[in-house]
DNA sequence: ATAAAATGTAAAATATAGTTGACATATAAT
DNA sequence: ATTATATGTCAACTATATTTTACATTTTAT
């Protein structure tokens, strides 16, 4: 897998840190910067939860077209 | 968790059944199936795969607003 | 220059996504 | 009526998402 740079820009954008994601959405702070490396496959149930804390749709984070 | 109607009827706009979509998106048939019928809570790997076998986007199967 | 906060990463443990096999019911076709 | 296909569900298993603890490096603030 590849990096999630959208996320991480859609954090910077709200001027948030790993941690205050991890906390907002109740995992662990390994467990977004893991997303963001792109080292795993969340669930739906955390991308939607990330989705809606950075104001953004899953389409906006975590689609990528064709 | 609730059903997903969205998958069913988008499954159905394609006259595939959830085994098609299954060996289609290389899970099995009864993933297929709780997965409609809300009982879990599948990866973001798999639940793109499935937009894609069904030329849906995650928004259009997978977000709910607000 | 130093301290504090943010990030990268890793190993061992736990929770849960996804498999396998099986059976039962419902529809659709012959 | 009977056969075949599609769906719902369950229990036991396996794979992997996520936690916990820990340490190292980078960035930001003082």
């Amino acid at each position: 897998m590849s990096k999630n740079l959208k996320l991480k820009s859609a954090r910077a954008a709200k001027d948030m840190s790993q941690k205050n994601i991890a906390d907002a959405v109740g995992v662990t702070r390994q467990t977004i910067n893991a997303i963001e490396n792109g080292d795993y496959n969340p669930t739906i149930n955390l991308c939607t939860a990330i989705c809606r804390v950075l104001d953004k749709t899953l389409n906006d984070i975590f689609w990528e077209e064709e």
